[in-house]
DNA sequence: TAATAGTTTTAGATAAATCTAAAAATTTTT
DNA sequence: AAAAATTTTTAGATTTATCTAAAACTATTA
């Protein structure tokens, strides 16, 4: 098995090589597990010694398909936790990440699958993250985050890509959770701020939480 | 926070301290760690340093009152996320013991309390251990091993108090779950193997056996 | 293309938890 | 009360994951 450290860096390699294409930095990976680049270097090579990753030396890394397994069921796992939290023990959806980062971790295959059989074969997370099967396929969302789109347009709030507590409330507090519906009005040339228009209200996020939050169209 | 290995250490002393009375010896807690004295001694010494154990050398040890508050908390977690996997996920009562190891590490003390409700404030585990309560108090169960028994003493089974597979299954084979009357024939002078009347059935158990078995009078 | 800036790797240390082997202390036996 | 047996502790290594500082490499800019 892995270790929890070594999970840690494979979620985080696979997050980043989602975010852009082509392969993943050091610092990058750093500054996603809160290290330093010297760490990093480190366990890249024992993740590679293991086949999890593809690493040549200075050129970045990308993870091999045992390595993106390994890395899905930590993100099914994870994401079906936070289900449970929410659905069954009644969290808010801004309480419910740290917990699963934990939780994450736990080392039980057939405990993921009762859970998931449990909780009703979830297919999204709180923060409408889709959930992979047991054998790791899932809907890859073709969502666009909201300051990507354009005045005008109009789609409904499918999910965030911010987990932070302080994030969360923030969005609560301007009425924009999971299903609600808007229309972009303007982009903001001078600093990228988005106008929206949600029910009959005007609303202005700024560009840093429009960035956040992802769209259907 | 107490790391994963010294939360171990502190279970395992404590349920060493209920076993016999007095201070705890060394070796028996690398027999319960599945560890070498030395790593013991090592670690005595921290848990005495952090106050959660009184320790003289080659005098053994005891719990102070936090170093008992810390165990029982893990004790609790234990087994409530046993319940949990018994009530809601379907599990046996010989498969959970190896999850909940893993789970009772998980550190968010409102996820304990919401999962406490969640299942009904429960009293017993699926082995019919007390579950302590948030304050960390619990009925201290006054049953006996059924090796203690005399001849012609009836009570009901309360509880085993070991939770492998193997054992579990083999009780569930003679019929010896939780909740079931019974009366003592005899215990042999021999072998001290104990023979039984469960409903209209003669069984014997051996004495191994009978000292895992709890009996309410 | 040469200097500069930025990134990544190596070298060497540290902290946690473990180990083996040997020394020290305690308990049991004669 | 010695001697023998047992238990416990120390000394010195090892493994994993981390760090800082310096060296090596790559990319950018002039
Ligand atoms: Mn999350
Ligand atoms: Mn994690
Ligand atoms: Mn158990
Ligand atoms: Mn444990």
């Amino acid at each position: 098995m892995h270790s929890f450290t070594e999970e840690n860096y494979l979620k985080v390699i696979y997050h980043l090589s989602q975010a852009d294409t082509g392969t993943v930095q050091t610092n990058a990976i750093a500054n996603g597990m809160n290290t330093k680049a010297a760490s990093v270097t480190d366990m890249l090579k024992k993740l590679s010694d293991k086949k999890l990753i593809d690493y040549i030396k200075y050129q970045g890394v990308t993870l091999t398909e045992k390595g993106r397994a390994a890395a899905i069921k930590v993100i099914r796992k994870h994401r079906l936790w936070e289900v449970f939290l929410v659905d069954k023990l009644k969290f808010r959806w801004d309480e419910v990440h740290d917990i699963a980062e934990e939780l994450e971790h736990i080392n039980s295959p057939v405990l993921v699958e009762r859970l998931d059989d449990f909780l009703g074969f979830p297919k999204r997370d709180p923060h409408g993250d889709p959930i992979p099967d047991k054998d790791g396929n899932f809907e890859p969302s073709e969502n666009v985050h909201l300051h990507h789109m354009t005045s005008g347009k109009s789609g409904i709030i499918i999910g965030v890509s911010e987990h932070s507590s302080p994030f969360l409330i923030h969005l609560e507090k301007l009425g924009l959770t999971i299903g609600v519906p808007l229309t972009v009005l303007e982009i903001t040339d001078y600093d990228g701020s988005v106008e929206l228009m949600v029910g009959t209200q005007r609303i202005n996020v700024s560009r840093k939480v429009a960035e956040h939050i992802l769209i259907k169209l």
